[in-house]
DNA sequence: GATGAATGAGGTTTCATTCAT
DNA sequence: CATGAATGAAACCTCATTCAT
């Protein structure tokens, strides 16, 4: 018997173990050694299951366990920076909590978001959906800063693109040099965010 | 008798016009369905071929034919930036040629620009090589640009790293919304990278 | 402790009550999407319950499940056939309530006709056992009429299978048009017989 | 690559002939074994072929090696019984053209014929569109046999179907008794369709 | 040079069955 | 009694690669 069906809320603990399980088993194979090489064999072997069968029974298919990464990963991405953001008043506050935010979440996740990167990488639907989702957020960020006047003109798509281009562009970085040093580069976003958008709106 | 292991000047012209129609194919099948999907099978038939068995009588193996697309189009990408880019004196003329003609290759070039990050997303290696090469690249420029005290004082690597991710960043756009117009973005991006720069190392 | 190997008699109601439970949803499962689909997974989802354990633990194995249908249903058939059958005397009206109680049977219990002859038709083994007695019965009715004198002289055990040939054939239109009227098949089904048989042996 | 698409014309005599090889097997293993049981495991070692790859290269998948035997098969009866009986000119002669023709090619055919009852018993779709062939090539008769005044008058669809079914049904028999002696049954068979059919429309 | 045929490894998925609780 | 979790065999299918012609 399946589990398919069944929402969250209705798992048992022992489902939702075993389901967390193979998520960071899959985390971490997709990190180590990127998406194309992540099967449900090595998946498996990962969490030390007896067979993939087991993925099969708790996922309905392998679409599914993807999503379910993609999901976990970015509700607690999302969560964290928002958190961070409602902190701050001031638009170019928030921003650079934004931007500080992103880049401690990929200090203490950077397996989890290399291996979304690489997920969305592979799925074109998944990238479309999650680039959306995070690019709109930030044109909102961005657009509320002009029109209280704290941020210069600017095309905020354009902007919010950009931005999030530079977090996405060190996650390459580190999936293949997992041990860089984010310190200079977080400086330097922060640096440059501010440069990019600071300076009323004449 | 095989062609694969022939270097590029032992091959006739029938070679190399088959190798080039074949990776044109590949472009094409990589930068419309994506690298997972890229199989023997599809880019033969998209190359109007009547057999897989001829692209791995022109390539060794999978490998070189992806290395071969990932060579060519770079090589091609190179050159017409640093053609470019060697006919400005100025480094921060220089850097704002780097963008601006990134931004017409990319325009001329999406399919062989979004094949080639889909194959880097999807080979750890690929993507270590190339992103080495085109941060290097940059990072000379900056540190050129800083040396001659056009520049302000920032990390250059740092920099570099994140010019570079706003120009892939469009690119993962482009890959999912071929049509998006980059009239804007190529506007920010200039405006975006003088601001980073511009200012004297005091 | 297992229920397996329990003979009916060792039964508890509760037992018996979700043994029958789970025949006629396996009955439902087969006819309707097939044998060939009828998973243990499908059966209980129709069943309503939680989880195949339950079915493997009430039921020795896919086979016992199976016989036990099979079994079920053609003990039904056969009491009603031979209730009827017995209520006449003379051959020709025994052979006539034979074909009108399985028509009528064929109506009541459609689903459950259908589902045994999709098993029969998946099974060798349930094939050759269920097809010898129906053929035994009715070449012990024919030969009975020959000896009376009713019927004319034929080889009995062909028209024996010809016979249950007809019956079978209907309920493989009905496996595939549910809907299909059995009123006129029925009314040239009891000609075609009287037919076929009357006559006395000269 | 693939033959999947290739037309039955384009084909290469080696493709026919190992087509030709793979169905034969495959009529083999499930004449004998039952359709259930014919995996393409099973059938490629029947076909001494050295793995199931090469079944998938020469059929686009699992339904495509069925419905190719089917439509060879069903194919080649058909046109052995419309030969045989469009040799005949009375409806009454035509008729019992059909019937002895079926009988001679179920005598020449049996596995073949077994393989396809039994596939039809596994697939719905394939079962509703042979069935409604047959049935309506035989009613075509009946009716033709009622316009003429030679049949008596009856539900030209039942009819049809019993028929067809009593054919059928010895197929069953085969299926499980392959040794059955067919020269009574086909005797019966004859006489049962003409006293079914014979009597003038009053 | 080119091709179609063949191969076998490896992918996901379905399934009946077992077992601890 | 019943359940959910786990297992591993077997299914179909895709694929890169090899090879005879």
């Amino acid at each position: 018997m399946r589990a398919k069906n069944s929402s969250p809320e209705q798992r048992s603990l022992t489902e939702q173990a075993r389901r967390a399980q193979i998520v960071e088993a899959a985390v971490e194979v997709i990190a180590d050694e990127g998406y194309a090489k992540a099967s449900f064999a090595r998946i498996a072997t990962k969490a030390g299951l007896s067979s993939t069968g087991l993925i099969t029974y708790h996922f309905a298919n392998r679409q599914d366990l993807i999503d379910s990464i993609v999901d976990e990963v970015m509700t607690a991405f999302a969560g964290h920076v928002r958190e961070r953001v409602d902190a701050e008043f001031a638009p170019a506050a928030r921003l650079d909590a934004f931007v500080s935010a992103n880049l401690d979440f990929i200090r203490t996740h950077r397996k989890h978001l290399v291996a979304v990167l690489d997920i969305t990488a592979g799925s074109r639907t998944t990238l479309a959906k999650i680039m959306k989702a995070d690019i709109d957020a930030l044109e909102d960020l961005l657009v509320q800063g002009q029109r209280q006047g704290e941020f210069r003109a600017f095309h905020p798509r354009s902007v919010a693109i950009a931005i999030r281009s530079m977090r996405d562009g060190i996650l390459r970085v580190l999936s293949v040099e997992p041990d860089f040093d984010l310190t200079s580069y977080e400086h330097e976003l922060r640096t440059l965010v501010r440069l990019a958008t600071s300076g009323e709106i004449p």
